[in-house]
DNA sequence: CAGGATCCTAAACGATACTG
DNA sequence: CAGTATCGTTTAGGATCCTG
């Protein structure tokens, strides 16, 4: 750490618009929306408001854990919105903040792409061989 | 491996369009192209074709070991097209396929969107305590 | 120059048990 | 119901050395 860490020697780092830069402050937010988990959550939730509980069904695979996690961090960035009923049994519902929606348009439109274009990337015996499944 | 791995049993486990779905085809692509090092090379190949010493200085921090390695994934899935010069010394290039750079598009979109917005998102004094960073 | 092989650390992830 | 705490496993990622 240097002695001197003003705003002005921060961004002596980094250029403006540099996804480049290992210390650009949207690398940590680009990480969590495009995280496993957190690219799965965006995508539910730019269909609706639910529920913790309703979120472990909807994302089939994702631990407790794993959820409360991403839900966190998320929600610490900003993307989403986490209202808590006070009632017994707790009540609590997630949706997106607007910039939140914003971004998961983002991702879905990634996601989407992907889905539709399956077959102009790889073949399928050379997606079925790839070194990810096949190295067992 | 069941004895029927036909084209219509696979298509029974996911159903299209659902990235949701564990063993959706389109999730390692997804996770190849929103890694953390993927992303970068996407969005650098973006601008250009590059060999693979200028795309290591264009990308800091990246080591030579994950800079291969997920060349060779983006390469696998369709993205990154790799030209090897028969010449020695090595000489390879390497650039975005037709679909690669639709691909790298949405992931530039999406990066862009969150430089752009960060501000919108927590500010400055949230992002700067934030758990990935205080772990310490 | 462009990687492959090897070894190692750190982080992500998962399962389970427990609590307000 | 909506989590937290703890623990063990798995994977991503980094450092280094080596070769065509």
């Amino acid at each position: 750490m240097t002695p001197a860490t003003t705003a002005q020697s921060l961004l002596e780092g980094w250029q403006r618009g540099n996804v480049l830069a290992a210390d650009c402050p949207s690398r940590p937010l680009l990480a969590h929306v495009t995280s496993r988990w957190g690219t799965l959550v965006m995508i539910v939730l730019l269909t609706g408001t639910f529920r913790f509980s309703d979120l472990r069904r909807r994302i089939p695979g994702i631990s407790e854990r794993m959820l409360a996690q991403t839900l966190q961090q998320l929600e610490a960035d900003g993307f989403v919105l986490r209202t808590a009923f006070q009632v017994v049994p707790p009540h609590v519902e997630y949706s997106l903040t607007a910039p939140g929606q914003e971004a998961a348009a983002h991702v879905a439109a990634l996601a989407n792409w992907i889905e539709d274009n399956l077959t102009r990337l790889k073949p399928p015996a050379a997606r079925g061989t790839d070194p990810e499944t096949a190295k067992a």
